[in-house]
RNA sequence: AGAGGAGUGGCAGAGUGGUCGAAUGCGGCGGUCUUGAAAACCGUUGUACCGCGAGGUACCGGGGGUUCGAAUCCCUCCUCCUCUGCCA
């Protein structure tokens, strides 16, 4: 959630900032919610002022009673009855202004970051570079994932179709081995970054689930147990940066960086078609998440930090990828600048999502409040942000599609110790 | 799941209707003393909002209520502990 404050100071950049993401009207849109904390500041007001004259009065009635002056004591009596009428109309006025304030702030996003390309759709997104070879598509009669897997049995969407439903599948054999040996070696490399790994729960509460901004945003893309109130989190982000939550930190515990392998539950309504077969997109998939909470001066610094992270690990599994600045309109609602990696596939013939790399600012640590004491003693919001490293998945898909051949599917050289076998057959 | 008990400042722990935002101890920070350190002593030490400021308001697990006045009384929810039950 934006601050006012901020809002206030930087009017006219808010406003620029969030037309590239293709907001109608954004001076009207933040317009209101100056008039509404300035309605919510004059309430305020009026309410302590109130307040302040009902204390000092029931102060004196105190002291009347003990001196036994019960005559006079019931005399300004009166006059707080009055006073709690007005304090309690005024009360409501309050907390439906500050209601009203959160609810239009709920619906405004991040305010992109300066290098963030205003655009529509994930056409305008900006390639900053490429990596690896991206292999001939001429020479190929490369089969794709969903038919690799039923080739070697080791993915088995029928038997998840049983069990659960369309999107939940079942991993057998090697297709088993090497999802636990992607988990592994991605904690181990991240670890190795000195990310501190955690285990979180994987169900989170309604509080969570706004602190970072899932709620009210992507409700209906959770799947909430509603007997307890609980959703199941669609990324370890959600639990791992509310942890944090409230929390007060020194400065010198920054930055902190944290991972976590959790399942992913996505209920991914309506956004089945031509590009979702096989393991392009699941209800429930296996990621291993990066985040870090940051001094503001340093979180673009750590943005690139993790991007090259992400990098590395596609470095080490050998396949080619590029690297995307989502533009504008691609950019998630709470994000202030997104890198995409994306990995090929030959047997797909076009690029596949396998992570995303965001700089939260304080649009997160808003809500979290979560901040800390910096060197003047003042406590300021920190920084957050986050990255898959990596999604399962797709990662198989395109270790699978780009390292078949005829003696089978040949294993990156990196998995090979967490697998103990180097070749599908 | 049932019965009982408890939730107070960074921690420990008083306070059961009126100068209580809250005693005291520990810890933290600053200082005196010391060649330095420790000890001792003195001072200071929560968060948020409003206000140029003086200052004001709110917060004693969350929400609601009673009262002129609530940490204190009532209702409700949550969490923790103990016992019983159940169970990876």
């Amino acid at each position: 959630m934006l601050q006012v404050n901020e809002i206030r100071a930087n009017f006219a950049h808010a406003c620029e900032r969030l037309n590239a993401r293709n907001i109608e009207n954004p001076e009207e849109l933040l317009g209101n919610v100056l008039k509404l904390e300035d309605l919510r500041k004059q309430i305020q007001l009026d309410r302590d002022n109130l307040q302040a004259e009902s204390n000092a009065i029931s102060k004196q009635i105190g002291q009347l009673m003990k001196s036994g002056n019960r005559e006079e004591a019931n005399k300004i009596k009166e006059r707080t009855s009055e006073i709690k009428q007005q304090v309690k109309t005024l009360e409501e006025r309050y907390s439906q202004t500050e209601k009203e304030l959160t609810q239009i702030l709920y619906t405004i996003p991040n305010i992109p970051h300066a290098s963030v390309p205003a655009g529509n759709s994930d056409t305008d997104n900006e390639v900053v570079l490429e990596n690896g070879t991206i292999p001939s598509l001429e020479d190929s009669n490369k089969s794709p994932h969903w038919d690799l897997i039923k080739k070697y049995d080791i993915v088995d969407f029928e038997l998840g179709v049983k069990i659960t439903g369309a999107g939940f599948p079942v991993y057998k054999g090697k297709g088993a081995k090497l999802q636990r040996a992607l988990v592994n070696f991605f904690l181990d490399e991240a670890e190795k970054a000195g990310y501190a790994e955690v285990q979180p729960p994987i169900l989170i509460n309604e509080e969570s689930g706004y602190a970072t901004g899932q709620l009210p945003d992507k409700e209906g893309q959770m799947y909430f147990a509603q007997e307890d109130g609980l959703y199941l989190i669609p990324t370890a982000e959600v639990p791992i940066t509310n942890m944090y939550r409230g929390s007060i930190l020194q400065e010198e515990e920054l930055p902190i960086k944290n991972t976590g392998y959790t399942p992913c539950f996505r209920r991914e309504a309506g956004s089945w078609g031509a590009h979702v077969r096989g393991l392009n997109r699941l209800h429930q998939f296996d990621k291993v998440e990066i985040v870090q909470i940051t001094h503001p001066d340093n979180s673009y610094k750590t943005l690139d930090e993790m991007s090259l992270h992400v990098q590395s690990l596609l470095q080490k599994l050998e396949l080619p990828y590029r690297v995307l600045r989502l533009c504008g309109g691609d950019l998630g609602f709470t994000s202030a600048l997104t890198f995409d990696m994306e990995v090929f596939s030959a047997a797909q013939e076009r690029w596949l999502e396998v992570s995303s790399v965001s700089n939260f600012e304080t649009y997160q640590s808003n809500r979290l409040k979560l901040r800390f004491k910096n060197k003047d003693k003042k406590t300021v919001l920190a920084h957050t942000l986050n990255g898959s490293a990596l999604a399962l998945p797709r990662i198989m898909a395109a270790i699978l599609e780009n390292n078949q051949g005829e003696e089978g599917i040949k294993m990156p050289k990196v998995l090979v110790p967490y697998l103990g076998f180097d070749t599908i057959k």
